[in-house]
DNA sequence: TTGCATACATACAGCCTGTATGTTAGTTTG
DNA sequence: CAAACTAACATACAGGCTGTATGTATGCAA
């Protein structure tokens, strides 16, 4: 037998990473698909385990438990969506555009199938509001505060980080009833029209009909 | 209902009607109470049974399943928050004016111990969202509808139904927001600005605060 | 080659859920 | 008012699941 060493790209079964990864890949992934089609909690670990083709020591080994496992599942997926809300809302566009594009590429990149589930129903649940928006704490409540805060609220009076929150949280909701079959256009219309009910065209402003004036 | 023997002092055992109404209650008290500490997923049978003092066979006489019990505490609960708002709102009001006291009233009522962890968190969770919300449909969202409805909307363009579902979420963050120890004062104003930022001051314009003085 | 660590597989203990099966007490009926 | 029936429980049991302990084989380093 001949020994081949020191080969960047082994040819011989698997280096241990390549396992490693492998595995991990494969769990992450069977994890989800149960995960988002019966929930965290009616999701047994032998059925992930058989989904991924694999035994439960293997998921043992890698991952702390069940609940660690669903958290780098969510991390997963909250990544995307905070990278799909970046890649539309580029820094260097005027702050009320850059708002309502970041406003459209949440909405749709939470139209991935099961996202909604994982991240607003079965995350909260499972790990806790406070864990859950750690969670995804980089996500649209955050960018969203960034995006009223360069752009203005039509109103000084009221606490911008307050009306951040109440605003990701109607953004949840209309991501959640475009997955339940809801209008999806009327319904991100109305998220919209929200959103610029709220944001004012603090600049001198282009399109909006008139500027909201009063002041404390 | 009108057979009510008049033994002096039902010194006698206990009716079953009795019995069935005193044990209910008392599953219904502890599963609450256990629900809201760990979480539907985290509370076992057992333990419920413990706190309330009697064994499973009787929980099982009474409730079809875990979930079954859970349902009717989650029910208990919504027809609390709605009877509150219904109560402070009355309909006799200005559609304005009890638009706002209803908002008031909501938050206020949510802030009863565990309520939005309950009806918000381990409902959707463990129901569903669908069932989550036909068991508390009833409230926030449709008096919202109705109140939007009869106030108007700033907009005549965007569906008012889809606005309603969007302010609801909204205020089930609110509540959650102040739940989890957030400045209640702030995040109520937040809150009641953006309906106000909603509705349509039919009668008088968006220039005053003064037609949303409360009176009596 | 020798030795150790990694990546698994297998086996096991404890708990939980739902059901089946008793047992006691209330209620109805002739 | 007593027998028959039924409701309200308690107890026992059968699967299934989670997490851990233990065994094994392979990569990897000295």
């Amino acid at each position: 037998m001949q020994r081949r060493k020191a080969q960047p790209t082994p040819v011989t079964p698997r280096s241990n990473r390549d396992r490693t990864e492998a595995t991990r890949a494969a769990l992450l992934q069977a994890a989800r698909e149960l995960f988002v089609q019966h929930g965290y909690g009616d999701t047994s670990t032998p059925d992930i385990c058989a989904a991924a083709g694999i035994t439960r020591g293997a998921l043992y080994h890698h991952f702390v438990d069940k609940l660690d496992l669903f958290r780098q599942v969510l991390q997963q997926e909250a990544q995307a969506v905070q990278a799909a809300i970046e890649a539309a809302a580029p820094a260097q566009r005027l702050p009320q555009e850059a708002l309502l594009a970041g406003s459209e590429a949440y909405l749709d990149a939470m139209t991935v199938p099961g996202r909604t589930r994982l991240l607003l129903i079965e995350g909260p649940a499972a790990l806790g509001v406070a864990d859950s928006l750690a969670v995804d704490a980089a996500n649209a409540a955050a960018s969203l505060r960034a995006g009223l805060l360069e752009t203005g609220l039509a109103d000084a009076t009221v606490a911008v980080d307050a009306i951040a929150q109440l605003l990701a949280a109607a953004f949840d909701r209309a991501a959640l009833q475009i997955d339940a079959g809801a209008d999806a256009a009327a319904t991100r219309a109305a998220m919209l029209w929200l959103v610029r009910q709220v944001a004012a065209p603090a600049a001198a402003a282009q399109k909006t009909p008139s500027a909201v004036r009063r002041r404390r």
